[in-house]
DNA sequence: TACGCAATAT
DNA sequence: AATATTGCGT
């Protein structure tokens, strides 16, 4: 599998380190001098690009301007890449759309891991303003529609599940697809019966007693948008089945240890409330699920991150966090664009502070300067997952080409870079034909 | 058509 | 392990 970064690059010598460093992580590499050799690139061979690394400030081409003029025509992730380290101008780059932000100059760290960026079905898609959008674990737009709008990606993959059946023939061509394209998502995310659901899930047991309690009425009361009969269905029979186990083991033990007066808890069954982690107490990731909620909004169901996932995306924010910016020890975080407060996270010491349509002071004073940003809130970075879609997707790996990468040097590389470069200027200067000069 | 259940798939 | 899907009888 490749995957292919169009780099874009007005110096020759800093296009030639990048690229070799890409190189030396298993990228393949295309690249592009002016910005409007880049469109061109990308208007040709869109399918074989992956990714977009580009300089902020391109000779050819206004500050934001193939940033804007690429999300028209893409939704591959761009990664934007400048000495510039004007905290509005970053900020800018990431509202206006780009994936990440990364200060020249570019080291092994920044690079290794862009491949995290590409998860997104690579494929243009219009987006249309209100409608069908959905990928939140089949979730209702409604929930979901703020931070929808003006997302282009899963769109157009995500809904397709209710239409199975038309395809019939199409399966062989789809699944070649499939097997040569690992960037394609399809697969929607199984729900995750959190604590908060599986509350509402025993509340609507409770109000509708044992008896009245199916699949219908228990998903009328429970009141999740997007929440399906089959989800429930598939609860209540584990459910039934673990009460079944625990009738089972008591009435064992009750006559074992001859205890007749014992009465059954019939709302215990479940090693989710059992479990003392989960009684009374919430879990740290629940905890945090619950925050984000609160941050972004009232709507509590967005609540479908288990923790497994969560401490995904939680490595994932070490692993692609900025590693530069200015003298403080500031850094900026990519957030979860679903949750509301998309964009980025600031912070000074570790703790990860999110910010969006919600506010966050940092942000809000850019913006009250008169910054001006288009698709505030709608655009962010996005990574590998947010609270409710997460690891379901298939992980990209570009095969390293170097055994160990901890060995990999920097120096090297330039070194070697620059050797090849003067051989190239050389070769120029020497050619009484080129007319590049 | 909805339901319950078991088996099976993912 | 948890959830989804399927098949079949009620």
């Amino acid at each position: 599998m490749s995957f292919r970064i169009l780099v874009v690059e007005s110096d020759p010598t800093c296009l030639r380190i990048v690229s070799k460093m890409l190189q030396a992580f298993g990228y393949e590499v295309t690249t592009a001098t002016r910005a409007t050799d880049a469109l061109h690139i990308l208007r040709e061979k869109e399918d074989e690009i992956n990714l977009i690394l580009t300089e902020t400030h391109l000779p050819d081409m206004d500050q934001y301007k193939i940033l804007e003029t690429v999300r028209v025509m893409s939704s591959l992730p761009i990664v934007v890449f400048s000495a510039d380290n004007d905290v509005s101008a970053m900020i800018g780059w990431l509202y206006k759309g780009a994936a990440l932000y990364l200060m020249k100059p570019i080291i092994k760290n920044d690079v290794k891991n862009l491949w995290q960026l590409a998860y997104r079905k690579k494929k243009r898609t219009i987006v249309s303003s209100a409608g069908s959008n959905s990928f939140h674990a089949g979730f209702s737009e409604e929930n979901a529609s703020s931070v929808t709008a003006g997302m282009p990606s899963l769109s157009s993959t995500m809904g397709q599940s209710d239409q199975m059946g038309k395809r019939k023939e199409l399966e062989v061509t789809e699944k070649d697809d499939e097997d040569n394209d690992n960037l394609t998502v399809l697969k929607k995310p199984k729900l995750v019966w959190t604590n908060e659901l599986h509350n509402r899930f025993l509340e609507a047991i409770r109000i509708l007693g044992i008896d009245g309690a199916h699949p219908k009425k228990i998903l009328q009361h429970m009141n999740v948008p997007g929440l399906k009969k089959e989800n429930v269905s598939s609860h209540l029979q584990k459910y039934r089945l673990s009460l079944k186990r625990k009738q089972d083991a008591t009435q064992k033990t009750m006559i074992r240890d001859r205890h007749p007066s014992m009465t059954s808890n019939l709302q215990g069954g479940f090693s989710q409330f059992t479990n003392p982690q989960f009684f009374n107490t919430v879990s740290q990731s629940e905890y945090r699920n619950n925050v984000q909620n609160n941050l972004c909004s009232p709507v509590s169901m967005h609540s479908l991150g288990s923790v497994h996932s969560l401490t995904q995306v939680n490595s994932n924010h070490d692993s692609m966090l900025i590693p530069s910016y200015g003298q403080q020890s500031k850094q900026l975080y990519p957030t979860y664009p679903n949750c509301s407060h998309t964009g980025i996270g600031t912070t000074d010491d570790g703790n990860f502070s999110s910010f969006g349509q919600k506010g966050n002071h940092n942000v809000e004073e850019h913006l009250n300067q008169g910054t001006n940003f288009s698709n505030v809130g709608t655009h962010g970075p996005i990574l590998l997952g947010n609270s409710q879609q997460q690891l379901q997707f298939p992980l990209l790996q570009p095969q390293p080409l170097l055994e160990k990468e901890d060995e990999f040097d920097i120096t090297d590389i330039v070194t070697e870079a620059r050797n090849e470069l003067l051989v190239m200027t050389k070769k120029f200067l020497d050619d009484p034909n080129n007319d590049l000069w």
